[in-house]
RNA sequence: GGGCGGGUAGCUCAGUGGUAGAGCAUCGGCCUUACAAGCCGGGUGUCGCAGGUUCGAGUCCUGUUCCGCCCA
């Protein structure tokens, strides 16, 4: 670093602290220590991913919350993990294989396991690296993997437990499946994407059997036709009453199906009101078809190519083509009446994109819905509560309607089931411990079931196998259930609803108190980032520019209860791309940096006794404080009020706020530019001089410790370097966060000298609008309404004699009206207080009457609005007497200013 | 089709029934020895639209429009 100090360069500072505070052992905490549990898992990321904006954003948010927790003097564990994220994992590594022409069954499952876990290895370091450039204060000891030993093992327990209760079954149903050759697998449900495409509407006649009738259905797929079981109508549709119970003929084959009346499934309002039925192929049909005990005909192969069970000409195409060759036969044949474009839903694969194959098949499911029950109760009872609370209708809405889960995947990269399937008698065996042989009949002939998990299966435990569950371990009774789930809208359903399941059914309680939901990061357009688009940014990027503090500061900003964040990248003239958010607050970083190291350092290097001096400070004994010592502490407790409130209530942008006007506009603004005097003159002897180095000290102290949650780099380097007691801790992250502490807090004082401020800034208006130059003094009258008011203006003499806040020459108080000057003179009106500025031969007068007359007119027109508000007996007799009052004091204080003004402007001959 | 969120300054966003705010941008003036990544001062609004409730609505209610998301 610069040894001068002179500017702020996040990047060169931010690298040796997190080293520091990992050597320290800082973010691990000890189970057994005698202090309140503050516990949080991270959401695992991707194992072989990197880290995006949301995660940025997650780490942030996350952080800020536990750095404070830490601080304000909790047992504080935030613990980190990844996810081994079975498909896409699983895709990667195909495709690498792919590139040397091997697929993953050239290998054969054990040596595929080998390259992925290698790729893992190499890869998985990435996500850790990129927490730790951001500044995560997360316990590495404590690390978890979804498929190390330990998670290995609850995953296991858990399996075989719900198995052995019921829960978990094996059962041929329809389920989604993802046909393309990078997946070939069943999904559940939550990973279906439902998109909007463009397709058509093919009305097809379906010949009824002896008759001259037929009945007409409409259908996006016409393909399946082939596996038509039915047609449907409604039972009470008049249309086709008569038909119920005869057969039609499918055509293009050689089947006849009947017509049958259901009452769920045909819609008469919609369309011709008849229906096709497509057991095998359709979730709705699925469900008509079992209640009328259909034949379910799949005719689609793994691959979505038809299969034997239709007529020659279409087996072995593709789903796509067979479409084509289905809709011209059916034209050729005449039955097609009608093609309609349309816009319709079509299940997507999340992971590849794919059209998903609703799909006969043979899977592995949990039962839901005695699990759902206490994990619906438990939200509306209040043991866990969302944030914001729009949420928890989400919540119960996708609880109360859950499927049951299919929980088998046809991937080699996950937790294997842990069933055997017995070649003698067909049994399944599903234990702790691999069998040897099955438990059923003996047989030795058994051979594990080749699926593995959903790995939302390994997430939904994480809350507690992360801490070490099935165990019971320390960790385990000192951290669960966790304190807060922080994450995004987008997981509730993945993680946080399954958690709930699991950790109630296992734990026997919530696997957390809190869930705070935070934005989604969008581009500035608002879209989703995604590598598609190619407007994904990569925080790395934005740390190595700017560092770490400010892109947390920003986020943290804008990291309120909404529902997007917008992140900006613009390219200024040069074509340099910029991140104007971000630069807002490394300004705000270099401001801090100046002010401490720049300014205060050199002034506090000898100071001694700090221990003392800090007591006094905090119980109000120390002498010599000045108003406007007394002054930042008051104003220093709102700011820690708010910061805390802010934390408290995952209001980020709250606290982010508080400590930035803070410290930036009042305790750079105005503390320092009032205690320049009297720090600079350094007079030992003089405890007024004592006292503002007392309360520099402190008061910054105070601040980097309120700013560390969110800006813990530079508030460390700072820390480090400011003279503290001897009793200081060795770490930022381990100094008490601010409490407000009442003994400093001093109303009165606060509007006192919000007063003298606001009478600066109005000399500094009629100086500036009058064009005078900052280095000139100016004449100032000041013509006070009372005599205490004068008093009061007396004694901040010392503020108005401050050349960093105001040049004045000479300086008049008084309470007679007639001392204001003769000549020509810029004013302002303050709480009553005249303030004039005497501008002789410089102020033009033009300039200065239309000013006083749009303040006049302002003026006027408020006081117009509060004297009909008075007048208006509704409001006196009904609005809270409070309200009622505050208006007549507005009213009396715009009187007094409007005459004021009329008076001024007639003075300058307008 | 059902549900949800949003529309506030040029931009990004706060706003808790009682005088509409911040940052950035912009305009004017300053190289005032912590900071030009700075300092001082200024302007900036049909709070999407239309009704309603209320003494009083950006805020609550109804309708409507546009944008976005989720579910079927």
């Amino acid at each position: 670093m610069d040894p001068a100090g002179k500017t702020y360069e996040p990047t060169k500072i931010e690298k040796k602290w997190y080293e520091f505070w990992m050597q320290g052992g800082y973010f691990h905490p000890a189970a057994d220590e005698d202090k309140p549990a503050f516990c949080m898992v991270l959401p695992p990321p991707n194992v072989t991913g990197a880290l995006h904006m949301g995660h940025a954003l997650t780490a942030t948010i996350q952080d800020s919350i536990v750095r404070w927790r830490r601080m304000a003097g909790d047992k504080t564990l935030w613990l980190p993990g990844t996810d081994h994220a079975g498909i896409a994992t699983q895709v990667v590594v195909e495709r690498q294989l792919r590139k040397e022409g091997l697929s993953r069954h050239d290998l054969g499952r054990e040596k595929f396991l080998e390259r992925i876990w290698q790729w893992k290895d190499q890869h998985g370091r990435r996500i850790g690296e990129q927490h730790k450039a951001i500044g995560a204060s997360l316990d590495w000891e404590r690390e978890a993997f979804t498929m190390d030993e330990i998670r290995s093992k609850s995953v296991r327990e858990a399996f075989v437990h719900l198995y052995e209760e019921g829960l978990i079954y094996r059962d041929y149903r329809l389920i989604n499946w993802c046909p393309s050759p990078s997946c070939m697998t069943a999904l559940s449900d939550l990973e279906v994407d439902h998109r909007s495409v463009k397709g058509h509407f093919w009305h097809i006649a379906y010949p009824v059997v002896d008759s001259d009738e037929t009945i007409i259905v409409a259908t996006t797929r016409p393909e399946t036709m082939l596996g038509d079981t039915a047609i449907a109508v409604h039972p009470d549709d008049d249309r086709y009453r008569h038909l119920v119970g005869k057969q039609v003929h499918l055509p293009l084959t050689d089947r006849t199906i009947p017509v049958i009346a259901d009452d769920i499934l045909p819609d008469p309002e919609k369309g011709t009101g008849a229906v096709k039925v497509t057991p095998a192929h359709d979730p709705n049909d699925f469900e008509c078809g079992k209640r009328h005990d259909l034949p379910q005909i799949a005719i689609l192969d793994e691959h979505a190519h038809l299969n034997d069970a239709v007529p020659e000409r279409y087996r072995g195409l593709h789903v796509e083509e067979a479409r084509k060759l289905v809709v011209e036969d059916l034209h050729a044949q005449g039955v097609l009446v009608r093609v309609e474009e349309v816009e319709h839903e079509v299940g997507h694969c999340f992971r590849c994109g794919n059209i998903v194959e609703p799909t006969l098949s043979k899977q592995w499911f949990i039962a839901v819905e005695s699990l759902a029950k206490p994990a619906i109760e438990a939200v509306e009872q209040g043991k866990t509560n969302f944030f914001p609370s729009v949420w928890t209708k989400d919540y119960l809405n996708w609880m109360r309607n859950l499927r049951d889960w299919c929980i088998s995947r046809q991937l080699w990269w996950g937790h294997q089931i842990p069933a055997w399937h017995c070649g003698a008698c067909g049994e399944v065996t599903v234990q702790r411990e691999d069998p040897t042989r099955c438990a059923h009949c003996g047989s030795e002939d058994i051979h594990r079931d080749v699926d593995v998990l959903d790995t939302w299966f390994s997430s939904a435990m994480w809350p507690f196998s992360t801490l070490g569950w099935p165990e019971q371990t320390k960790d385990l009774k000192a951290f669960y259930p966790n304190s807060i789930m922080e994450t995004g809208f987008d997981i509730i359903k993945f993680w946080v609803a399954r958690m709930m399941m699991m950790g109630l059914h296992f734990m026997g309680d919530v696997p957390f108190r809190r869930v705070y939901i935070h934005r989604m990061v969008v581009d500035k357009n608002g879209e989703k980032m995604s590598k598609v688009k190619g407007n994904v940014i990569d925080p790395v990027i934005i740390i190595d520019r700017y560092g770490a503090d400010p892109l947390r500061m920003t986020l943290a900003t804008l990291a309120a209860q909404g529902r997007n964040i917008r992140f900006i990248e613009e390219k200024d003239e040069s074509g340099e791309t910029r991140y104007p958010q971000v630069e807002a607050f490394r300004r705000f970083g270099n401001k801090v940096w100046q002010a401490t190291v720049s300014f205060a350092l050199p002034l506090l290097k000898d100071l001694e006794g700090i221990e003392a001096l800090d007591a006094q400070i905090e119980d109000g004994t120390l002498v010599g404080l000045s108003d406007a010592d007394r002054w930042i502490l008051s104003r220093l407790q709102e700011a820690t009020a708010a910061m805390n409130e802010g934390f408290d209530s995952f209001r980020l942008n709250d606290a982010a706020q508080a400590v930035y006007t803070f410290f930036w506009r009042e305790l750079c603004d105005w503390y320092l530019e009032m205690s320049k005097p009297v720090l600079y003159q350094k007079d030992e002897s003089d405890p007024g001089s004592a006292a503002a180095l007392a309360t520099l000290r402190y008061v910054l102290d105070q601040s980097l410790r309120l700013l560390h949650p969110l800006m813990p780099f530079v508030t460390e380097e700072i820390w480090q370097r400011i003279p503290k007691g001897v009793d200081a801790p060795s770490s930022i992250m381990l100094a008490r966060f601010p409490r407000y502490n009442e003994v400093l807090r001093d109303v009165d004082l606060e509007e006192r000298m919000s007063r003298l401020q606001r009478v600066i800034v109005a000399i500094r208006n009629v100086r500036s609008e009058n064009n005078v130059p900052p280095g000139k003094p100016v004449d100032v009258v000041l013509v006070a309404p009372s005599s205490e008011m004068g008093d009061e203006l007396r004694r901040s003499e010392s503020h108005l004699r401050n050349k960093n806040l105001v040049r004045i020459e000479t300086l008049l108080f008084t309470e007679r009206g007639e001392d204001r000057p003769t000549g020509p003179a810029g004013v302002g009106v303050v709480d009553g207080i005249s303030v004039f500025v005497p501008l002789a031969g410089a102020v033009d007068l033009d300039a200065e009457r239309k000013r006083v007359a749009g303040k006049l007119a302002k003026v006027a027109k408020e006081l117009e609005q509060v004297d009909a508000k008075l007048h208006n007996e509704k409001f006196v007799s009904r609005a809270p007497a409070d309200v009622v009052a505050k208006e007549r004091v507005r009213l009396a204080d715009l009187q007094d200013e409007k005459s004021k003004l009329t008076d001024h402007l007639s003075r300058l001959g307008g």
